[in-house]
DNA sequence: ATGCATGAGGG
DNA sequence: CCTCATGCATA
């Protein structure tokens, strides 16, 4: 009966966040990305006169993804030219603030792992030490949730989010570290059933031809958008959150900077 | 561990 | 509408 999940009341939430997380990592890491990208895209009059075309285009190369057995070919072969294009940047960049070992991918690589290890030797679950970061009382930090620092510890964050997010959870470490010597006890609090959200699963055909749009057209317009949401008979929606979410993804981390 | 979603902030 | 940080729900 007691679901031990990890159901958090609404406390932990961006209730109205007093001014956002991180000020300045904004503007400037964007506008760095963008005043570097090597190569804009190629197809441009490619849409002026085809449309369903490149749909069908897309769709195609879905088809080919899959007789290659290798369904994330396209996807890969993107995020290695997103790559390739950040690492480009900051070379060339070579901007001593951000250079410099605090915002080092290794470091913050070599971090995220020993970090792992002494929160697991502590026997504390990734979802208590988000919750437990409340309890730092460090202006402007709440709790976090059992994804974020699961997507920590594997580096699945931007490169800023986890410049952002290791002086906390290092923080927390050495707090927690410390008490364990000594007793500690925090209260549970849970609350009654509310309505959940439903979360909406696209199926696999589907994705497939997402995957192969994304491949040749990373931001479709709003009416590209449509047009796709109706072919695969989706809401426009859901589209267009996929689309922000796969671009988001390219920058975790994991598959972006040579280092 | 990860997919789809929300909301702040910016343009 | 987008990006970005983040989270609920779920595999």
């Amino acid at each position: 009966m007691m679901s031990m999940n990890s159901k958090q009341p609404h406390f932990a939430m961006h209730p109205t966040l007093p001014e956002h997380k991180y000020p300045s990592l904004h503007s400037s890491s964007e506008a760095i990305r963008r005043a570097c990208l090597p190569t804009p895209p190629l197809q441009s009059n490619l849409f002026a006169s085809l449309d369903e075309t490149l749909l069908a285009r897309a769709e195609a190369l879905a088809a080919v993804d899959i007789a290659v057995s290798q369904g994330k070919a396209a996807a890969a072969a993107g995020q290695v030219a997103a790559a390739s294009a950040a690492a480009a940047v900051v070379g060339a960049a070579g901007l001593a603030s951000i250079c410099d070992s605090d915002t080092d991918p290794r470091e913050l690589e070599a971090f995220a792992e020993r970090f792992k290890q002494r929160r697991i030797k502590l026997g504390v679950t990734q979802a208590d030490v988000g919750s437990a970061l409340a309890n730092l009382k460090i202006p402007g930090v709440g709790s976090l949730s059992q994804s974020t620092i699961c997507r920590f510890e594997s580096l699945t964050l931007s490169h800023n989010n986890m410049i952002a997010l290791k002086p906390i959870l290092q923080a927390w470490l050495e707090e927690a570290e410390g008490a364990q010597r000594e007793k500690m006890n925090k209260p549970e609090l849970f609350n009654g059933g509310e309505k959940k959200r439903k979360r909406t699963s696209i199926a696999a055909p589907e994705k497939r031809s997402l995957e192969a749009y994304f491949a040749v057209q990373p931001r479709p317009s709003s009416e590209k958008i449509a047009a796709i949401a109706e072919k695969l008979d989706l809401k426009k929606n859901v589209v267009r959150v996929w689309f922000c979410n796969q671009r988001q993804k390219q920058k975790r981390m994991k598959f972006s900077a040579t280092y």
